[in-house]
DNA sequence: TCAAAAACCCGACAAAAGTCGGGTTGCGAA
DNA sequence: TTCGCAACCCGACTTTTGTCGGGTTTTTGA
């Protein structure tokens, strides 16, 4: 299930490290500590990096690959919270608040992961107040988009929400559709079942408004989607 | 609409602040410089505290009162993200990450609010990291609460929500209804809409879980709540 | 104190979301 | 290459949620 080798592949984090934002600024000296005291884990795909419940004391530094935040209820029903790809940092609500965490992480395909333990990263804090100010924005970053979901759950439609989707995806007008990014994988983000997004990706086709073929979805009417996507929304 | 008298009454801030958990352990005159820089507001009744879209550079106290952080549809629709009652902070999105506000801050009684600005703010965290520390633990806090509501909303039924709520009532068994905690509100709290939780209340007042007279409502049968509230969660 | 406004109630209906059964397709591993 | 599994498709159905029109009760403020 998951690989664990704690090499000390040290020189590696600190080129990563200095190349990341949450530590711009800092001396070499501190990323070094930073760098020794982490330890490197690979997970396979589909392997669970931590569960709901966990009490995780380190922060996670993703180097490759890609994971979900997901929380599942019994009855096999799971919302995708937010995809985290390679470079970007999680858990800091386990490793600073101390608080088990409200969610499980999964990887979706291989990832490699370092772990930066609370003792140093709290140090750092306490010498580096700057660093303090660069997560809580990253925090901040989270409760936006994390008020924006519950938002749009509750007062747009399934239809809205995946209009959105698509709007706000970076190339103009087409998504590309990777190995796990398949409809159940998106259904799970959108809060809904794989059949529900099939039948709204069938009528958005049938409308003319987008066009799919295996490997990607295209935009053909912005506009229209546009107003879609505000459907019960401002 | 909101009575905006910015008097200096920093005695009694100082008081509150030296009383207040995030200010803990700080230097007496760290506390005075911070209430010297404070401003002081109070809102009526349906004022607006911020708008979503708002960039606010102040931390907010409330000192009395409450109020609710809502984020709404053109139609009108509107789901409450949380509630706000005296001697907690909000804002940290907008001071610290200098982002747009997500959504709106709304009085629901009249409210006493000290604002922080930003400026007094940073020296203060620069100053003392553990203060940061604390910032963060509050914030992970609140993704804590989203993450949970955006889940619930997703997975849950209107009766399983509103089911936990009661069972997330401190006093056992009992939720009072003030003037402003009215069905209105607790559908927008539990992302629905007024006659889905009038039917809901019917429902479970007819197979004897719950009561509900003019001012409260009690509840009669604990364990079948929790078996009600479980449905389609974990 | 009384009248208007707001909250609340409720049955009937409409729309959205979820489920089910039974398909087809396409990809990867043996 | 072929078998098997997972993804995907789709129509019919159910459940949940939202809406509407009409009512009653409660609160509030002039």
């Amino acid at each position: 299930m998951l690989n664990c080798n704690a090499m000390s592949d040290t020189n590696l984090l600190l080129k990563r490290l200095q190349a990341f934002e949450f530590l711009r600024g800092l001396d070499p000296d501190v990323l070094l500590q930073l760098a020794e005291s982490s330890t490197w884990k690979v997970f396979a795909p589909d392997a669970v990096v931590f569960w709901e419940g966990d009490v995780e004391s380190s922060l996670f530094y993703l180097q490759y690959g890609s994971l979900k935040i997901v929380k599942s209820s019994q009855d096999g029903r799971a919302q995708v919270l937010r995809f985290i790809s390679a470079g970007e940092v999680f858990n800091e609500v386990g490793v600073l608040a101390k608080k088990p965490n409200p969610a499980t992480a999964i990887a979706l395909e291989e990832s490699g992961i370092w772990l930066i333990p609370r003792q140093t990263l709290e140090a750092v804090i306490l010498a580096h107040p700057q660093m303090a100010l660069q997560i809580i924005e990253n925090m901040a970053d989270k409760i936006i988009n994390l008020v924006t979901l519950a938002a749009d759950l509750s007062l747009k439609t399934v239809e809205a929400r995946f209009s959105k989707l698509l709007l706000d995806q970076p190339e103009g007008g087409v998504i590309e559709r990777r190995r796990w990014m398949n409809q159940t994988e998106l259904s799970a983000h959108l809060g809904t079942v794989p059949d529900v997004l099939s039948r709204v990706i069938r009528e958005l086709t049938k409308a003319g408004l987008i066009e799919m073929d295996k490997h990607q979805i295209r935009i053909l009417d912005r506009d229209e989607l546009i107003k879609r996507a505000m459907l019960q929304d401002k």
